[in-house]
RNA sequence: GGGCGGGUACCGAAGUGGUUAAACGGGGCUGACUGUAGAUCAGCUGGCUUUACGCCUACAGGGGUUCGAAUCCCUUCCCGCCCA
């Protein structure tokens, strides 16, 4: 395989290719821009996909460029939205900016990497300035983004400042020089908007290269913290070896691909075992769960994430670990009233409705009816479904 | 500035005077089943209580009409589109 090839493996676009693989293979030394959006300071496993390739690229010698998008976070990207995002304060995007940081370090080298903020070149900009960068775009072009078309076609509104997002990301590739901008496919648009900045400031322009956006456990649409379908670099093990199991099963083998450094020959063996039936998805989920896990903390961890989700929800036993609350010890409680002083219920209706449901253990008996008292003895265990428990001790 | 269309529960979206705490879908929670928090099927999904078709809160805010309003009127605020 040569240089250009490993490089490129699995990425959706790339523009201009044969120059780019050129460049590569002869060996130049390129600046690689990744933008980084600080408004959203959660990285999940859909971050790791650009961050995993420019990490490939890092250790073949190539300089990433962070570009903290300190400036334009308080725009909101547009894109995807229909609605236009908050803005943030100053010092909210900075402090999301270094738990940015921090994380996107886990997976490339700080000490290989150049840091720059937008705010160093557009806290000085005037409006000539502003106006010159308008300059390179026309209003038709602008509107040829998908999201911005499709806005106006189902009459959504569009602010003008929103408009500009493009153009600012794309002046960012011209005050950091970059040979090369990385980014998810969603941001194809943006990226080749950068091109044409540079050429209208006299610079050679980027080449692009985008991957593939991966999917949240919805299956569906893309992995984002505000859909509620990722999983955070973040979380706990036994959480995220959780939620991942509850990923669809058609897309195990999608996850394999763009998240671990399985071969493409195991990868079409594992495809080929689950489509005919001779691996069960579940395992084949466990194995990949356990893998992520262990790159996101460590292999220990992962075990035991994988021993505990096997445990409670395959043996329907208890965790290993339940949160105790102090509640006293009096022999005719009211459930509703226990179910809300441990936490497990918002409200005495909701309570009702959860004994009705059958959902309620009490030291392993089912609670059948919320109008019968109940006793409580110290280290009861007090459930709600499986995975709701709490210990109660005397207070 | 003019015209038109909107603001309903976590989200989307019905409902244009009364059995509406509000259809339906999504999401969430729970149960059965099992291959897992996956699939499928089922139930629940405003609060309180003496669980009762009892009370309270709720259909952008305020005021009014009415025995009775998410539904009618007035007014304020917000949003969208079109024309200038």
């Amino acid at each position: 395989m040569t240089t250009a090839d490993e490089l490129l493996r699995g990425v959706v676009h790339c523009e201009n290719r044969e120059r780019l693989s050129e460049r590569l293979e002869r060996g130049d030394s390129l600046r690689i821009k990744f933008g980084i959006d600080p408004s959203a300071p959660d990285i999940h496993l859909g971050h790791l996909v650009p961050m995993r390739l420019l990490r490939r690229w890092q250790l073949r010698g190539h300089l990433p460029v962070l570009v903290i998008g300190d400036f334009t976070a308080r725009i909101g990207d547009p894109t995807g939205r229909s609605v236009t995002r908050p803005q943030l304060t100053v010092d909210e995007v900075e402090a999301n900016a270094q738990t940015y940081l921090d994380q996107l370090f886990c997976v490339i080298d700080r000490g290989q990497a150049e840091v720059r903020r937008q705010s160093e070149w557009y806290d000085g900009f005037d409006l000539v300035a502003v106006l010159r960068l308008a300059n390179t775009a026309t209003v038709a072009q602008l509107l040829q983004r998908g999201d911005f078309d499709q806005r106006m076609r189902s009459e959504q509104p569009i602010g003008v400042h929103e408009l500009f997002y493009p153009l600012l990301q794309g002046y960012d590739s011209v005050a950091i020089r970059a040979d090369v901008e990385l980014g998810g496919s969603d941001q194809l648009f943006n990226l080749m908007r950068g091109r044409e900045v540079q050429a209208a400031y006299g610079q050679p322009p980027q080449d692009i290269v985008t991957v593939p956006l991966l999917e949240g456990l919805d299956g569906e649409k893309k992995m984002s913290k505000s859909l509620g379908n990722a999983v955070a670099v973040a979380d706990r093990p036994t959480s995220q070896f959780g939620q991942l199991m509850s990923l669809p099963d058609p897309l195990i083998t999608r996850y394999l691909s763009l998240l671990t450094d399985i071969s493409e020959n195991d990868l079409a063996r594992t495809e080929s075992e689950l489509q005919q039936g001779l691996l069960n998805p579940r395992d084949a989920k466990a194995d990949l769960a356990q893998q992520l896990v262990s790159m996101l903390h460590d292999p220990a961890q992962a075990n035991s994430a994988r021993e505990e989700f096997f445990r409670v929800h395959r043996d329907r036993d208890l965790p290993s670990e339940i949160p105790e609350v102090a509640v006293s010890m009096q022999n005719r409680w009211d459930i509703r009233e226990l179910l809300l002083a441990a936490g497990l219920a918002k409200s005495k209706g909701e309570a009702a409705r959860l004994v009705q449901g059958s959902a309620v253990q009490l030291a392993g008996e089912r609670v059948s009816d919320w109008r019968q008292p109940v006793a409580l003895h110290p280290g009861a265990v007090l459930q709600v479904g499986n995975r709701r428990v709490v210990r109660l001790i005397p207070s």
